[in-house]
DNA sequence: ACCTGAACACCGTTCAAGT
DNA sequence: ACCTGAACACCGTTCAAGT
């Protein structure tokens, strides 16, 4: 706390750890806690220092998400049971997602922030959609609708921040978001499958 | 411009012309220039004059997407060709959103914001399901898988602003936008009908 | 390269006061 | 009720400088 440094001297700050304690402080704090000051300070140091180790605060909350991405459960690509392994997957994104559910939307606004993990989920999806006998343009389409609900779910499932206005109606439990998730996943998978 | 005006003096300010006048912001400047300061300058008024009309900017946010709502193409919620009203419902408000889709995340943030023109959308979602013999929890869970996919495939059609340093790589049209659109939602309706 | 101090150019919102 | 002036408590980011 009274860690005195001056100038130069090393804060021990990576671009791994900044991500690390922004994913804490937003779920401690909500999407609205998550600035870059709050973050500088939680990590022993000036604001102005995160920018040694980050472009922008948007290119961290891509970052942040890309971070998120990495823990999707991995399927086999080339699994014969190309739709399972489909659903498994968006389903699996879908809950990775929730856990900070209040940055989808922005994630959304950016069109998807193509980096590592998003790239490597999407070849996924076309090589099980190639496997299910679409390919082209149509997996193209497929693949989007698919990410498009996926993310679009997480979205919606934004809980209100905890001192909300909001009639406290009894928010839809994480169950309750994957059952109704599930539901139209496969309505959306079985339009794709006769396609 | 020079418009002098002494505490007291009406300005002729409503509720009606600060959502318009925030329309029209949004669609020069975009999502961060859809700010309170910006908004009072144009309508020639300090900034926190606003506040006799607008709760707070999240409340005149949901505002303008309700307003934008309106706009959505009238449709027989009785016709017996359910799956083609339902679609063309879908692809007006999908059309309409995109006029502003960059609005359109902080819409999935706020999970909806239920005001009039959305409730009344809502309603006829579930009128035209019932007469596809889609009720009940079903009928819930086809109206929000639907919703979630035309509200996201709007949010994630949100151009990048202008002064953007993303590859100029010749964002899609809103025809083509369109034409992706209706096909996933095909794929979903197809799926609700056979439920 | 990695950090600090200071500053710039903003925000949304509130408060007290005037008509 | 409807507006103004002034202020509060913030933002993200840049610049110059120090090691």
């Amino acid at each position: 706390m009274v860690e005195r440094r001056r100038p130069g001297q090393p804060a021990g700050i990576t671009h791994a750890r900044v991500v690390a304690e922004a994913r804490e402080l937003l779920t401690e704090e909500g999407v609205d806690g998550l600035t870059m000051r709050a973050l500088a300070h939680r990590l022993g140091v000036a604001p102005n220092a995160l920018y040694t180790h980050v472009r922008t605060k948007a290119q961290l909350v891509d970052d942040v998400l890309d971070d998120l991405l990495a823990g999707v459960t991995a399927i086999d690509p080339d699994d014969p049971d190309w739709r399972g392994a489909l659903h498994a997957l968006m389903r699996s994104s879908h809950a990775v997602l929730l856990e900070h559910a209040e940055l989808v939307p922005l994630f959304l606004a950016r069109r998807g922030a193509r980096e590592t993990n998003a790239q490597r989920l999407g070849e996924s999806m076309l090589r099980l959609l190639a496997t299910g006998g679409v390919e082209g343009r149509l997996a193209r389409e497929a693949q989007r609708a698919l990410i498009v609900y996926t993310i679009g779910s997480a979205a919606f499932a934004a809980r209100p921040p905890l001192g909300s206005n909001a009639e406290t109606e009894a928010l839809p439990s994480v169950d309750e978001l994957t059952r109704n998730f599930d539901q139209g996943l496969a309505w959306l998978l079985a339009g794709i499958a006769r396609a």
